[in-house]
DNA sequence: CGGAGCATTCAAAGCGCTTTGGCCGTCTGC
DNA sequence: GCAGACGGCCAAAGCGCTTTGAATGCTCCG
């Protein structure tokens, strides 16, 4: 069933027929009733594709996903899809994943908009002035980045947590709590999440009157087996932290179990505080000493970032809007006072 | 600069210039030089939208992705990714991911059908009689399974790995060190993976004269919590084995804490054999005592997935051909005699 | 009462590609 | 020398929608 026998079967042209479907207002109620009425009837559905050439809408927003040999995606993203997947699904929005080499993703965004394929992106993991975001800036694609860049001479819409806050409570709290030796075990700090994180401990241990230790700052990818590395360097090292802040459960498996090769226990010996994006999987709750965290759903910023992307298609939306989540800070029995 | 303005160009008409690109015969090789050359110097590319129209191919895969507050996609969903588009990439190959309700996708995989949105698709943990199986053999979708559905009654592409051997073996290994009480910690078991695991135990258990008690047997949501919860309830209950199989690493570390809780020990009382899809960010080898596994790479299967599902598209491959790959078994330190 | 103004509707021209059916030599075989 | 085959190319008809520009019939006002 397409627009063509509709129409015949209605007696009425395509142009009206189309206009009635679409909410144009030249059209009669009536005949928009009788109209709607037969499209439900026969089960008539514009073909997406034709509807595609004739406007140059897709109705998909897109993604450019990384990839390579090398590339580990990251486990964060499911839980990202499942929160923009419901909020998608309701609005019959499907998600377009392009994947692209990793270290040229440019061509891969200057494909996407050369075919037309989606009507928007999303962008995530930023880094400070971040060619992707320039890049879109400049191709004209509406685009939604999650997190934020830096750097950049213009403005842009994003939805970020408040990383750096977060980070600085949860070092503030440690250092009331007696400590003056804080370790950070952070994600790669060419991404700016990481760097805010930094940049909270930082202050605060400033705000202290205290410095922050090289040594005790450490980036790495975020897996259990570097969260295991980095907790034995910081421990085995000279003026071995008292307290760290660990940029991921994953991560602080690693740290937890570092801990216990070492002989030492939390939060006896060692004050610990994760980030917690919400997973499903793995809960703070359920470590050997229930983890005390910095917690933000990263799923309802996979369902603010769709809502977001679909206003902008509508055209509801259009500035450069930033946007930053607060962060519970939920305190376990993870940490202590210093001893 | 579109087809019409190209072969203006090049003296020629669409038509001859559209065969030329697209590498029919009735082109002599001069003149396809000539267009391949001119089409290359001024940067054309077919418009994707038109050609989808035209055709009906939209050189996209699809996937349908239940969602719902309520559902969590797997982490394995990632990994699995990772390979499907790493080898997505070098094909210009888009993945599409359709949100659904996960208790209705039916209707989603007939919109994607009416709407022609992709060539092809894959679906994922399969159960006995799959319906989205036999709805997409109905509706003449060409689709890749991955993991396998039983008791339907034609043939359908797959590609699975060999999980009741896999756990058959396990066990088997167990049973030869002594073990006489063998408990199984498994996926949920309405999915065929979950079953084909149960079944290979059981297998082996038979072999060697034994049976399954049927407390033993275990079947949770993939989740550390739940791992955890079905551990303590085995091994604090009566008859308690003195092993376990674990469908997942992710459940496996609530095993070992509850191990750890009870004041037990790997191997000294309890013998643990996981299942590892093999994820970058949570190795066996760095378990308090290295786990022994089987293993077969989840983001190998995505990228076969890939592979087939492009053939599939170009009309290389068109059987209902099955693929089950073998799973390696790997001795850590987690397993010991019973004693 | 004539024309401006409005509400409805329509025919037809795109959108940019693929594909059908044909045309025009040139070559082959008898 | 001619029918038929064939290689190479083309014009035009789709694919199914949106949108432009115009037509039609009414109402309303001066």
């Amino acid at each position: 069933m397409n627009l063509k026998q509709l129409s015949r079967m209605l007696e009425l042209s395509q142009t009206t027929v189309s206009r009635a479907l679409n909410g144009y207002p030249e059209v009669s109620e009536e005949t928009r009733r009788r109209v709607v009425d037969a499209a439900k009837r026969h089960g008539y559905r514009p073909n997406p594709s034709a509807r595609r050439l004739a406007t140059g809408k897709s109705g998909m927003i897109g993604y450019v996903l990384p990839t390579g040999a090398a590339v580990d995606i990251d486990p964060h993203f499911v839980e990202f899809l499942s929160g923009l997947g419901d909020y998608a699904r309701g609005h019959e929005l499907d998600l377009v994943l392009s994947p692209a080499d990793a270290d040229d993703q440019e061509t891969t965004y200057r494909r996407i908009v050369a075919n037309r394929q989606v009507d928007a992106v999303y962008v995530s993991s930023p880094r400070p002035a971040d060619r992707r975001v320039a890049l879109l800036a400049g191709l004209g694609l509406p685009f939604l980045v999650h997190g934020r860049s830096e750097g950049l001479d213009f403005d842009y819409p994003f939805i970020d947590i408040d990383n750096e806050g977060a980070f600085h409570e949860a070092a503030r709290l440690l250092v009331q709590l007696g400590h003056r030796r804080i370790g950070l075990i952070n994600g790669d700090t060419r991404e700016t999440f990481a760097i805010h994180r930094e940049r909270g401990v930082r202050r605060a241990l400033t705000g202290a009157g205290l410095e922050m230790d090289a040594r005790h700052a450490v980036s790495v990818a975020m897996t259990e087996e570097n969260g295991y590395r980095a907790a034995r360097q910081l421990l085995e090292g000279e003026a071995a932290p008292t307290a760290i802040l660990c940029s991921s459960l994953i991560m602080s498996l690693g740290v937890v179990r570092a801990v216990r090769e070492l002989g030492l226990s939390v939060p006896g010996d060692l004050s610990l505080i994760a980030h917690d994006d919400v997973f499903p999987w793995l809960k703070p709750e359920s470590f050997p000493v229930p983890l005390s965290t910095t917690r933000s759903s990263i799923r309802a910023a996979g369902a603010r970032v769709a809502e977001r992307l679909a206003a902008r298609i509508a055209g509801l939306e259009d500035g450069g809007r930033g946007e930053v989540w607060p962060v519970d800070l939920v305190v376990r029995g993870s940490i202590a006072g210093a001893k």
